[in-house]
DNA sequence: TCTGGGGTCCTAGGACCC
DNA sequence: TCTGGGGTCCTAGGACCC
């Protein structure tokens, strides 16, 4: 255990509707909400503004507009979003080199392991806090400098305490919990404050008569075990007393790598659904592909008009990052599954990932049988799998985007400069005209096609330097 | 106008091997 | 030919997180 609260956990502030609202000045001090705008979109993101009328992550689209008719409603801009979390990273790096990202907006800093660390190890309990405090005034100070967004930070002996420090500093604070006053600030909370326990294990803990952290503590390991099964149990036990000793960890490698498809309208013609299995295995192949990486087990995943979700997986002799394996072996998935009554998303993922990619792969093989042509290289070559057009390389390209305006997005307009999609519909669009450093701008509305006016990138929310 | 998309970790049963 | 025990891999599902 430490003596000195030196692991920071960062949060930013309702991130993407922060980024929106300091990208769109018009945006500032309203509700603004992002996520998904179609029939069955969820939000993402709510502004505090938006919060105040119920509104929450993963609510339906449809209850938020209902809450809040008058909200702005965008579709998100993730690579604004992007870039703003690379700016705070970078800004987290200055402070250590230990850094774990957690999510675009998230991160666990150890400051022990960078420039700060000696100071830290040679001061005393007292002092160690006072650095670390200043160290993280200072932190959310340059973030605000270089974004204009907001972060909340905890600091504390260990990634739980730290986490749940900012938690508390929500929105725009700092908390630190002092080094030996873990379970006194734990014990009064519910038990959902900890992280891993959601619904359905707060649930099974109420059943039992725990509600509080403090519950958990003075049930016993044994018994929470009993409830919650060895890991699970033994984990929330851990985390109840305050015990925590992970460390942060950089550079997490994925172990999985998948996308999938909600429709607008429930799936039920086979030919069609097959055909979305292909796009979706080519989409997942070019995001392997960007990562260097191949993968041995396939992964169909299907959720039917009733909301049942299955997946089927088949793991191949060995990893490929060919799109016609993939697709095949994910179209050989989808015949063992009912899809009467239709089929409202779909999903192609790729686990066991290696890390080489079928280029790697025949080159080795080639080499390995070149350099000794017996029975073991040819073994080793026939291993490596069906070829069939990997030399091809190139993804399948992407279908034709419909000329669609989303609210929210990036737009430059010849003769009148950056704007945003407000709005679009019926041969129309509608774009506000003003930049992060303007003031709220003027809107003005052109026909769909209008030649003078095009998608274009998100600006910076603060001048580079 | 019910319920996204991208992940992680764990459990449990059966196959298979020693 | 009265049944054993452990380890690993594969598959499917579920809880949880942002």
């Amino acid at each position: 255990m430490r003596t000195v609260p030196s692991i920071i956990h960062l949060d930013m502030d309702a991130f993407f509707a922060a980024v929106e609202q300091a990208a769109k000045p018009s945006l500032r001090g309203k509700p603004v909400i992002v996520g998904g705008l179609g029939g069955r979109g969820v939000v993402s993101t709510a502004s505090y503004e938006a919060r105040r009328f119920g509104v929450h992550s993963a609510m339906p689209m449809a209850q938020a507009r209902r809450l809040c008719p008058n909200a702005a409603f965008l579709s998100g801009r993730f690579d604004a979003y992007r870039q703003n979390s690379e700016i705070v990273m970078g800004l987290l790096r200055e402070r250590s080199p230990l850094i774990e990202p957690l999510s675009l907006d998230e991160a666990f800093v150890d400051l022990e392991a960078g420039p700060y660390g000696p100071a830290l190890a040679a001061a005393g309990p007292g002092e160690g806090a006072q650095l670390v405090l200043a160290v993280a005034e200072d932190l959310r100070a340059d973030i605000v400098e270089r974004t204009g967004l907001t972060a909340s930070v905890g600091a504390a002996g260990s990634k739980l305490m730290a986490k749940i420090g900012s938690e508390q500093a929500k929105p725009d604070g700092l908390v630190l919990v002092e080094i030996g006053s873990e379970r006194a600030v734990l014990s009064p909370m519910p038990v959902r404050a900890l992280p891993g326990i959601g619904p359905a294990t707060e649930q099974a803990l109420r059943r039992a008569g725990l509600t509080t952290v403090a519950d958990l503590a003075e049930a016993g390991e044994a018994e929470l075990v009993q409830l919650l099964g060895r890991a699970h149990g033994t984990g929330v036990y851990l985390m109840a007393t305050a015990q925590d000793d992970r460390p942060v960890v950089a550079d997490r490698d994925a172990k999985s790598v998948s996308v999938e498809d909600t429709f607008e309208v429930d799936l039920a013609d086979r030919e069609r659904i097959l055909h979305e299995i292909d796009q979706l295995a080519a989409r997942c192949v070019r995001r392997l592909r960007a990562t260097g990486r191949s993968g041995r087990t396939v992964v169909l995943k299907v959720r039917r008009f009733d909301f049942s979700t299955l997946t089927r997986s088949e793991t191949l002799r060995a990893p490929t990052d060919d799109p016609g394996v993939i697709a095949e072996t994910a179209r050989r998935l989808a015949a063992q599954v009912d899809t009467t009554g239709g089929v409202r998303l779909l999903g192609v993922g790729v686990a066991q990932l290696a890390d080489f990619t079928q280029e790697d792969l025949f080159a080795q093989a080639a080499q390995a049988a070149r350099a000794e042509a017996g029975a073991e290289a040819a073994e080793a070559a026939e291993a490596v799998g069906e070829p069939a057009a990997a030399e091809e390389g190139a993804a399948e390209p992407e279908a034709p985007e419909l000329r669609r305006w989303s609210p929210g997005q990036d737009v430059v307009h010849e003769e009148l400069g950056a704007g945003w999609v407000q709005g679009s519909g019926v041969g129309r669009v509608t774009v506000r005209f003003e930049t992060p450093e303007s003031g709220p701008g003027r809107i003005r509305t052109f026909p769909i096609d209008d030649p003078l006016l095009r998608p274009s990138g998100a600006l910076p929310l603060r001048p580079q330097v």
